[in-house]
DNA sequence: CAAACCTACTGAACACTGTTCAGTAAAAAA
DNA sequence: TTTTTTACTGAACAGTGTTCAGTAGGTTTG
């Protein structure tokens, strides 16, 4: 009785020709600008019809985002090769930057927008943690090789991820108006890279 | 002819008296939800005449997020006679933590919102500017008298900012979920004195 | 003082939004 | 073949930001 499967397949390919729908649409015009029926509009069906595999904008905003953090695994990836721990940190800031600036809709949507945490609430943010993880492993590693000083490694995980993030956010939320338009990304980089020397002497 | 002047002040009057509404109704159920017919409501006017004291959401919301700015420089006005520059500038960065956690609402509109700054967009960004100049100067401070080595001192103080808004934005958009709700103050708070450390002698 | 003008304001409308629900046609099960 | 289940939709609801013709009342002019 292969029929349920089916229906399970059917309804998993359903799901995903909306969100692939839903993306497009995202990543051309931004989240604000585009509606339940726009996305119906581009599938060729009832706006109602959404609702049958979403519990709501928020639910789909949300699987949304946690493609997103697939997308952002997917890229970290290769930088766990480095054997070196500190160089990989600094690489995975740089992707971390980098992964802002070439997908800024995506990013907004996994770091900035509150539309997707508000369907979690309760439940605890697995990708979120995920993350995490390898944030705090690589820090660990380098103070076991002694490239920092030990201290509590969530709160220095923690710290570095806020500083990375401080840049994307300034930048993608347009707060960088007090430098030229063409130095912002410059300015993002050698923040950064000033950052990196920083966590190694001091400033 | 004192009639032009009076009209003036009522018009300018009118204006506090919308923004006044509108604030107390932002702080008090979020800024997504309140429409201008509430204020509206709550000032006992209709909709429609909102729009003749501002051209449009955006530009009432741009003219709260100005008052945050005025509000915060007051809050930060004191810490300027701190005559150390380091301790001056740590100050400064524990008052803009503080500041996001007490003003959620103002913090946000001020520092991640789209909203206010999509009426800027070609014009410069005049209350940034000013609160980013205070804490160059506090920078400069800082290299001059030799607790921070020389770099370029902008760059500087843009890391220092991020590294600190990093915090405040990963907090107040709920990406902090991977913390048990009650350390996530305690986080950011030891996560800045972390911070404070390294500038000073590097993890 | 009366007539003209101007200004502040409003009701109603427009084109949207997310979301729900009764109703329908087709597929599956009996 | 009949019954039941499933997938889908049109229409509606209650809300949004925004615009605009129309009006009442204060201000200026003849």
């Amino acid at each position: 009785m292969g029929i349920v499967e089916r229906k399970e397949r059917d309804r998993e390919e359903m799901r995903k020709l909306i969100l692939s729908a839903a993306q497009k649409l995202f990543l051309a015009n931004g989240y604000e600008k585009v509606s339940i029926r726009n996305i119906a509009d581009e599938i060729e069906y009832s706006p109602a019809t959404i609702y049958l595999y979403f519990k709501d904008k928020n639910d789909l905003l949300f699987a949304l985002h946690q493609r997103g953090f697939v997308q952002m695994v997917e890229e970290f990836r290769p930088l766990l090769l480095i054997s070196d721990p500190f160089e990989r940190l600094v690489e995975m800031g740089r992707s971390y930057i980098r992964f802002a600036v070439e997908n800024p809709e995506l990013f907004d949507l996994m770091f900035i927008m509150n539309a997707p945490m508000d369907t979690l609430e309760k439940k605890d943010w697995v990708e979120g943690d995920q993350a995490f993880g390898l944030l705090v492993q690589v820090v660990q590693e380098c103070m076991d090789t002694g490239v920092f000083r030990k201290h509590n490694v969530e709160a220095t995980a923690m710290m570095i991820w806020s500083a990375i993030h401080g840049y994307t956010a300034l930048f993608l939320r347009k707060r960088l108006g007090m430098f030229p338009e063409c130095d912002r990304q410059t300015v993002m980089d050698d923040g950064f890279t000033l950052f990196c020397q920083t966590l190694r002497h001091g400033l």
